[in-house]
DNA sequence: AGAGATTTGTACGTATGTATG
DNA sequence: TCATACATACGTACAAATCTC
């Protein structure tokens, strides 16, 4: 056989594996990610399903990978409330790579999208920075 | 050079090129979405660039992709708004795989974490069909 | 029903570039 | 300078779901 396959652990069990990791406390927020080779090793994997696992764990904001780098889990911030004054709606969506550069959003971070009345342009906040909170209309 | 480049179209590139396809209404809606094979062949690229490419539009909530099926460009839900009362927070973030299989939540598409006054356990809303109205601030 | 083509999914390998430490 | 780590990009093979005839 060419290419041996290890159906026991795909990229998405490995995804589930290091996911569970994280929401249980075994890799705490800030702390360095296993890097590439460091997975492929100890799972005996190859480097499509290591890179699609973490490629997984990025897209749901769950960690921070920079080339060079050793990659960690992401931080959580003590997010601040929206102003809601003259909040005519708010959407959510994933930021298009402009916006993220813009305003130095992280990958798998969604965006409040807030419009006003009276403005015509909406303004952006990321959503683990930032939440709707009940401080609301007065100030 | 065993493996030749092509830098002038990676898969950031043919991202932003398909995407803006897709923001300018050159690929609308609901229409089909070219397979892999389509993008290889006209852009005389490898399969890991144009799968990358596809990858990030999906991440983005641009696409809609099923195996088997030919992909197409995710169609605009007319949105409803969150009902508000007793809320006490929304965040926003992207939702696990098990949250997305029970509530049948697209890719690339954010939830709303609605937390009410007397109910511990938020409930969730798919960004692409729910919106925050403009009752916001009082009630 | 079935056969074959199409399309996406999974997974292996290799080579090289770029940024960091 | 050198090692490490992620990024980009080529290739191959086979699996699984879907669609067409």
């Amino acid at each position: 056989m060419i290419y041996p396959r290890q159906p026991e652990i795909g990229h998405r069990v490995l995804a589930d594996l290091l996911r569970g990791k994280i929401l249980n406390g075994d890799l705490a927020p800030g702390e360095p990610f296993p890097s590439d080779r460091q997975l492929q090793g100890e799972y005996s994997l190859g480097r499509d399903t290591v890179r699609d696992a973490v490629a997984i764990l990025r897209a749901e904001g769950l960690i921070v990978v920079r080339r060079g780098k050793t990659s960690t889990v992401r931080r959580i911030f003590d997010k601040q409330p929206i102003d809601l004054t003259d909040v005519a709606s708010i959407e959510s969506r994933m930021p298009t790579p402009d916006e993220r550069d813009d305003q130095y959003i992280d990958e798998g971070v969604p965006v409040f999208v807030v419009r006003r009345t009276g403005k015509p342009e909406p303004e952006l906040f990321a959503a683990d920075r930032w939440y709707i909170g009940p401080s609301v209309a007065n100030d």
